[in-house]
DNA sequence: TTTTGTGTTAACAATTCTGTTAAATAATTT
DNA sequence: AAATTATTTAACAGAATTGTTAACACAAAA
């Protein structure tokens, strides 16, 4: 039997197995007393530390869309290098990041993307963090485009195009490992090539039209 | 009151409703009883023409997942056009396909890809379809390679750069909207500047390198 | 007209799941 | 030590959900 007494934190047990069980099935799928085996504690414990499912569920959530949004910001906001490399570090950053909690992108999809006012709430954080971001990198790329170095690009555009090739990398990765590379080779290999991909992919995407 | 007898085609209305029902809220979200109710039947006659809830799940999903393969096959799949100019209408193509269907790719990623096994089936269809495309779409590459007019890029490479930016830009529309455009102007005016842009996008990809 | 088969209904069974409660146990304070 | 507070347990209540079943309606065939 496993120790059922005195868990000097019970609270952290709880939240530790409600957020593999929410990121694994869902705030619908997931069921309280799944979680509560798995914290290895009785069902009533959930309701004394936390009232609701609800309630547990918007802990993971919250902590989750923090990390998203974070994960961005934390990518791409050292100034201080040249463009290139800055987007290529960030980049690879980003990728990194997504990468080490891969099943993070379809969490936020499946609990964000399809409740509205979640998404206010996602939004809100993004905006604050786009808000930092934005000024700084649409400065660098005006200046490379002044000097000729490269083409005039919207900042906020270009960054989607990050995220989108980031992130549906990662998401799908379950489906497009196999289709790719050798299977045994696996995750890290289809990884590494998607990132350096998208490295290549953006770093096209602001370089300048030759004249003919 | 609705019509309560004599369905002509109850079997069609228990599955558009299931259809909706899913699509909005998922397997594990979704209430047979909800279905029923929209369908304007009784609950004993879900189980009297499909036997459980899985089973109409079954036909909801593999219908929606012959779709998303489709949706890339009938875009990409219009050979004689020269090269730049497949890949635009391919691009428009496939982002417009999705985009009458956007709750489409959400589903596909709550459903699908966090399912192994489902996984399995989609990844055969897409198998099959990326066998009929790849070959044809890379001989071309090879060609405008050879030709000088373009840098050498794999197909499949580009193919899931495409499939990135205009599944992620679909996907994430609830949550990006605002932040690109006017509030009002809305969906259309997003989807049409991220149409733009990922076609843009693709083209610098596949831009030869100028030498200095 | 009787029969037969399909479609339909209403009520119900069985399970599952969330949340509650009262009592027991441990920890902390007085 | 006594009292008070915090934590834990076990049992249960209530609701919701899926699935079943027996009776019923109606059409077409025999």
């Amino acid at each position: 039997m496993a120790e059922h007494t005195h868990h000097t934190n019970t609270e952290q047990a709880i939240l530790e197995a409600a957020e593999r069980e929410f990121l694994a099935k869902g705030f619908e799928g997931a069921r309280t007393t799944s979680i509560a085996r798995a914290a290895g504690v009785t069902h009533a414990m959930l309701h004394y530390y936390f009232r609701t499912k609800e309630k547990i569920f918007e802990r993971i959530l919250d902590e989750k869309m923090r990390l998203i949004g974070e994960s961005v910001l934390t990518a791409f906001g050292q100034p201080g290098l040249p463009l290139p490399e800055r987007l290529r570090q960030g980049i690879e950053n980003h990728f990194d990041l997504l990468a080490a909690q891969a099943d993070l992108p379809r969490f936020v999809v499946t609990e964000v993307f399809s409740h509205p006012e979640r998404c206010e709430v996602m939004r809100r954080r993004i905006r604050r963090i786009l808000d930092r971001l934005l000024v700084d990198l649409q400065r660098e790329l005006d200046e490379a485009a002044a000097r000729g170095e490269a083409d005039p690009v919207d900042a906020l555009t270009l960054l989607l195009d990050i995220i989108s090739l980031n992130v549906f990398s990662i998401l799908a990765y379950p489906l497009l490992a196999p289709l790719v590379g050798d299977p045994e080779g696996g995750r890290d290999r289809f990884f590494a090539m998607r990132k350096a991909e998208n490295v290549a992919a953006i770093r096209k995407r602001i370089l300048k039209i030759p004249e003919r």
